[in-house]
DNA sequence: CTGCGAACGTA
DNA sequence: CGTACGTTCGCAGA
């Protein structure tokens, strides 16, 4: 029977899915006027009614665990061990949930001693065996073990409840590398720590699987565990009986007595008059009107909007894999012909053209162009005449779709071409959908955006085989499919971000890279041979101390010197041992002095700046300059990152460190270097993104913040905040932005806990907007499932639901500080864009080459220092409105060091 | 030769 | 028990 003709059974792990949305969605915005909490019944319904729009299931039911306890705990009774106690607020949650199901309808199950991934094991088989199509959501991973060309199973793990992930036979092989009934032998070996179930020491998944692949299942790699060498090997000869015991557990009873036929979940009609008590007991309005539309056939897949619920729909791949389209078979034009083409390709695909460069030795040696149904080849070098149409419509404004083009940019102006009309790079388009990083070539974005595999995917292709390999013209046939897809995904807001912030920037960082940094070789290496030298000395000190040389550079080999032959007390574990950091050691140096200690901790110093400083010289081109390379998608905040070498880690903060930055120096055809920072740019959006009257009128008087700040929260006159008082208020300032506690504060201020909570509260006091603010981002956040910035910049923060606390709150710190963080990037990005493009227009020969986050840096050409410091200042100062001003430090001077003002 | 964790530089 | 990065080193397992 053709799936489409099958019947489609829908299973629910009711706890596992209710307790989800009870940690995704906050407790205080949901509940009834009596004080009855509702958000995992929310969150669960929510997801239920996206799931019906969505999947049009016939047959439905959802399982209940009937107690903690099941054959399992009287097996093992750890099993589940480490599970905390059910929050008082999820209780009674469940009882309700099962009244609103039933007024829907909706069968649940549950059976005394059997955990209900048990009944989903027990139906799944039963699905299967009677021509059902199976959809199961749960949150467990074990359930992957039922997974088959029938059973699939959609799991909560990306975006909160609403999002769900589609786990199909080829989607566990291509996550865990394994069939899904092998998974239970993977998490057998591996352990998991949320039932308490504890692996083999040294195995990961990695192992796991490789285990697998050679000895097929947990029985044979047991069978030849002696011929598993090194010590994972005696690992699993210690430990074999943790893997059969875990495997014994893991495993899915499928066989579960249910007194039901699988005739009796079909799914009724949905009965408003039934239903309408609970949901107004529940007082669930918004999901009652959708419901009713539900009934009324008229809902909308993403029309779930309103009252909490989050906006999202469930993400739901395409129909099942198609056979993938094979891009155009490229044609070979020449000269007119080409001239020809392009004019018709350019009516044809108004929004643009597929666009790719061959690119050999960081020159243009061909290209690739696309429409959706043909591509053209073209080898070519530049100027070669007979393609001046071609090299017209490079640098005419014509639209253009890319990926990663700045690279290709690049290539470009080395070449002497020029270019314009970039609209869409979809590496940078695809980020803003997905900015947490995980597609970074154009292959994973076409596997993922289209479900597609591009054909021996080698970004750094050369010279492409004809027919073989995708090569330009692929490339460029491919980004032009993806544009529409992934501007889709982004919606309105995020399309404006793309088109006037992200896509102006490219050729702005392409030109920057392009003109690097002079950097002064000798310099460096006069540096690197003194710190040597210190190093040198400081070590054979150190030695002195203990009698031996050890590796310094070796946290284990210190461990045994410390907390051994030292016999000093031990300091906060790391997962390898006791960490050897510097704030621990000068902990140590306080409880228990000792030279070895402090020859250790400078040691440290030297060489970590020796290292920085061999690294530059390294990178330093023949043409005396570093050219960095900037990473436009490289953090998921909307900050950029710099790499090859990284120059946005460059000391500042000691004397030696500043050496180095005076080696950063101007070209010699210009004058000098002109710095140019935003000075509190966070603390500013932080004014701005709360509203708080005392942080705006901290900025709006100019004084300095912390001074002001200070006098508030002391409640001392301006002039008498010390600078203890300064210093405290300055830490607490900028802690607040990363969701700093008191417990960190006191121990960034060596101060003692209650006063750092006596600080924090009278802070808040004065300042209560902001804590007010923070509180919210972090609340929207858990409802929508991501944060915005000011320009709409969105980051998702699937974390959020987490029933894991470290990782709910690690997810919470993150939320907070993203729209401050992210924001501060928008706003430099657009600064950078518009002072580029008004240095152009206005003829000036100034250069802008760097940046770090909230600072810009230029090379001055001579005469221009006040031109360009006005240009600077202006475009800067004016890059976003906000509630305070943003205030811009600049600084000139021959070096980097010189130039910080 | 590769992958991971610890440590540490910046904003 | 403070966010965001990139780089380097030592170590362990091939």
């Amino acid at each position: 029977m053709p799936d489409a003709d099958k019947p489609t059974l829908l299973v629910i792990d009711g706890h596992s899915l209710a307790f989800r949305a009870f940690f995704a969605l906050p407790v205080d915005s949901f509940s009834t006027r009596d004080g009855q909490h509702t958000n995992a019944i929310h969150g669960f319904l929510s997801m239920l009614l996206l799931l019906l729009q969505n999947e049009k299931p016939t047959h439905i039911a959802v399982a209940f665990d009937k107690s903690r306890v099941s054959f399992r705990t009287r097996e093992y009774a750890e099993y589940k061990g480490t599970r905390s106690e059910t929050p008082p607020e999820f209780k009674g949650q469940v009882s309700l949930l099962q009244e609103a199901l039933h007024a829907m309808h909706i069968r649940t199950v549950e059976v005394d001693d059997f955990e209900a991934d048990d009944i989903l094991a027990t139906l799944a088989k039963r699905g299967h065996a009677e021509g059902y199509r199976v959809l199961l959501v749960s949150g467990d991973r074990d359930t992957i073990q039922l997974v088959n060309d029938d059973v699939t199973l959609l799991y909560p793990n990306t975006q909160g409840v609403s999002q769900l992930k589609r786990y199909d036979v080829d989607a566990v092989m291509e996550r865990y590398g394994i069939r899904p009934e092998q998974y239970p032998d993977v998490a057998a070996l591996v352990g998991e720590t949320s039932d308490n179930l504890i692996g083999i020491t040294k195995v990961g998944e990695k192992t796991a699987v490789k285990w697998l692949g050679l000895y097929g299942d947990l029985d044979g790699i047991i069978a030849h565990a002696d011929e598993i060498k090194g010590v994972v090997g005696q690992n699993l000869r210690d430990q074999k009986e943790n893997a059969i015991r875990n495997r014994r557990l893991n495993h899915l009873v499928t066989d579960v007595e249910l007194d039901v036929e699988l005739d009796e979940f079909r799914a009724k009609p949905i009965d408003l008059e039934s239903v309408r008590p609970i949901f107004e007991r529940l007082e669930f309005r918004t999901l009652m009107e959708r419901l009713t539309k539900i009934a009324a056939g008229e809902a909308t897949v993403a029309g779930a909007v309103g009252n909490g619920v989050p906006t999202t729909a469930v993400a739901l791949p395409a129909e099942a894999a198609r056979v993938a389209p094979v891009a155009p078979t490229p044609a070979r034009l020449l000269g007119e012909e080409l001239g020809a083409w392009l004019e018709r390709a350019k009516a044809a695909e108004p929004a643009g053209l597929g666009l790719a460069l061959e690119v050999l030795d960081g020159r243009v040696i061909g290209a690739g162009i696309a429409t959706a149904t043909e591509t053209v080849h073209l080898p070519w070098e530049p100027g070669r005449g007979d393609v001046a149409l071609f090299e017209a419509w490079l640098a005419g404004d014509g639209p253009k779709v890319m990926t990663d083009a700045k690279s290709q940019l690049k290539a470009l102006r080395r070449s002497g071409l020029a270019f314009d009309g970039l609209v869409v790079d979809t590496l940078v388009a695809g980020w803003l959908v997905r900015p947490n990083l995980t597609e970074k070539t154009l292959a994973d974005l076409v596997s993922f955006h289209l479900g597609e595999t591009v054909p021996q995917a080698d970004p750094a292709q050369l010279l492409p085989e004809e027919g073989t390999d995708a090569g330009a013209p692929e490339y460029a046939w491919y980004s032009l499919r993806l544009a529409p897809v992934v501007l889709r995904a982004l919606g309105e807001t995020s399309r404006r971000l793309l088109a006037d912030v992200e896509m102006p920037l490219v050729p702005v960082l392409a030109a920057m890279e392009l003109r690097g940094v002079t950097v002064d070789h000798v310099e460096l290496a006069a540096l690197s041979s003194e710190l040597g030298d210190r190093a040198a000395a400081l070590a054979a000190s150190a030695y002195a101390e203990i009698g031996r040389e050890v590796n310094l550079g070796s946290p284990k080999q210190l461990q045994e010197v410390l907390f051994g032959q030292l016999g000093m007390p031990k300091t906060r574990a790391t997962k390898t041992g006791y960490t050897t950091d510097a704030s621990a050691l000068a902990d140590l140096q306080e409880s228990n002095p000792h030279p070895f200690l402090g020859y250790l901790l400078e040691h440290r110093d030297v060489t970590k700046l020796r290292q920085i400083v061999e690294s530059l010289d390294k990178s330093i081109r023949s043409d005396g300059r570093i050219h960095t390379t900037y990473w436009q998608i490289g953090a998921a905040t909307g900050r950029m990152s710099s790499n090859d070498p990284n120059l946005q880690n460059i000391p500042i903060r000691t004397e030696d460190g500043r050496r180095i930055r005076r080696a950063f120096r101007h070209g010699t055809e210009y004058a000098e270097l002109l710095t140019a920072d935003y000075s509190q740019i966070e603390m500013r959006i932080m004014a701005h993104l709360s509203g708080d009257p005392g942080l705006i009128e901290a900025f709006n008087a100019g004084e300095d913040l912390h001074r002001f700040v200070g006098a508030r929260v002391f409640g001392v006159d301006p002039s008498d905040v010390t600078p203890v008082m300064r210093t405290k208020v300055k830490a607490m300032s900028y802690g607040l932005a990363y969701g700093l506690s008191a417990f960190g504060l006191s121990k960034q201020l060596r101060i003692e806990r209650a006063e750092a909570t006596q600080l924090m509260k009278e802070y808040f006091q004065r300042f209560g907007a902001v804590r007010d603010y923070l509180r919210g981002v972090v609340e929207q956040a858990k409802i929508d499932g991501y944060t915005e910035t000011i320009f709409g910049r969105r980051r998702p923060f699937p974390d959020l639901a987490s029933p894991n606390r470290v990782h709910r709150e690690n997810a919470e710190r993150a939320a907070l500080n993203s729209p401050i963080q992210g924001s501060a990037a928008d706003i430099m990005k657009i600064a950078m864009a518009t002072v580029e493009a008004d240095l152009a227009a206005k003829g000036l020969g100034s250069r802008m080459l760097m940046t770090v986050h909230d600072e810009l840096i230029f090379e001055v050409a001579v005469g221009e220092s006040d031109a360009l410091e006005a240009v600077v200042r202006d475009r800067m100062a004016h890059a976003a409105e906000l509630l305070v001003p943003l205030d811009v430090q600049i600084g000139r001077g021959a070096n980097w060091d010189d130039a910080a003002h």
